[in-house]
DNA sequence: AGCCAGGACAAGT
DNA sequence: ACTTGTCATGGC
């Protein structure tokens, strides 16, 4: 299956830090789960190559959100150095619109933590409490299912102090007392609120629930990468100042920053 | 050995 | 509304 979305880069959507299940192949393929969805993407002239079920191109051609038209939100930005080296640095990524659910988990291991090892604790919790759905990929686990264990259940992720946010949220959506599909509703400063109801929830992990997860493009997330970056914004880094496509800004500068600010 | 990693939380000003 | 210590783990 091939889409022509201009531009995709696969290795710059899946390698930005904004997900943690995509593995890249020999070959330079992604292949990964979402949606329950087993698939193997990679680029070719720009274009994205989706190995799928047939029944799931609709699904991915969403979750890579292929039909925005990236160049042109790019270019509402406002035109500073850094920033135009950071759109061509991240050239051809895009947000992906991952199941809240997965999304609220990921993040929440997130926090002070570092990407490997999220990756590592990610991958565990899934090996281990997911449906198999091939040889060596599985389904991210349920809340009705993590809601089941106790934390010594979780001692094999080493997730350290987060393991108990892990359970907290799955028996909050377990019961009912959240439901992520709510989110969708509401605008981002309320959806943010609601989020952060939930223990271990703080605002940088809600903004990136709510990017990357809720497809709320004008969410921000500040972690440490971005205060680096701040250095580089002498007036300051409003998330105003790129719009309501501002979580797009926020992406290419935290993936520039984290690279070094190389190339 | 100490510092850092896509922080949150409670307790103290 | 801000500052500080603590939380668990691992790489450098």
């Amino acid at each position: 299956m091939i889409l022509d979305p201009k531009r995709f880069s696969a290795a710059h959507t899946f390698d930005c830090g904004q997900c943690f299940r995509w593995m890249r192949q020999p070959d330079g393929s992604y292949k990964g789960v979402a949606g329950g969805r087993p698939a193997t993407i990679y680029d070719k002239d720009g274009r994205a190559v989706i190995e799928c079920d047939p029944g799931d191109l609709d699904y991915f051609n969403n979750y890579l959100d292929l039909d925005r038209d990236y160049a042109s939100i790019a270019l509402s930005f406002p035109r500073d150095d850094f920033t135009s080296a950071a759109i061509e640095h991240g050239y051809g990524l895009r947000i992906l619109r991952q199941e809240p659910w997965e999304a609220l988990i990921s993040f929440i291991i997130s926090q002070c933590n570092n990407i490997q090892r999220i990756q590592g604790i990610i991958s565990r919790l899934c090996s281990l409490f997911g449906d198999k759905i091939a040889d060596d990929l599985y389904a991210f686990p349920t809340a009705e299912r993590l809601a089941q264990l106790c934390e010594e259940d979780l001692a094999p992720l080493r997730a350290g102090y987060r393991a108990a946010y892990i359970l907290s949220a799955a028996k909050s959506v377990a019961s009912g007392s959240f439901v992520p599909d709510d989110i969708y509703s509401m605008d981002t400063p309320e959806a943010r609120k609601a989020l952060m109801s939930l223990n271990g929830v703080g605002g940088k992990v809600a903004d990136c629930v709510l990017l990357f997860g809720y497809g709320k493009l004008d969410a921000f997330p500040v972690d440490t990468w971005m205060k680096k970056a701040r250095a580089y914004y002498p007036g300051g880094m409003d998330p105003t100042s790129f719009g309501s496509y501002a979580g797009i800004a926020q992406q290419y500068i935290f993936y520039y920053a984290r690279s070094g600010m190389k190339k």
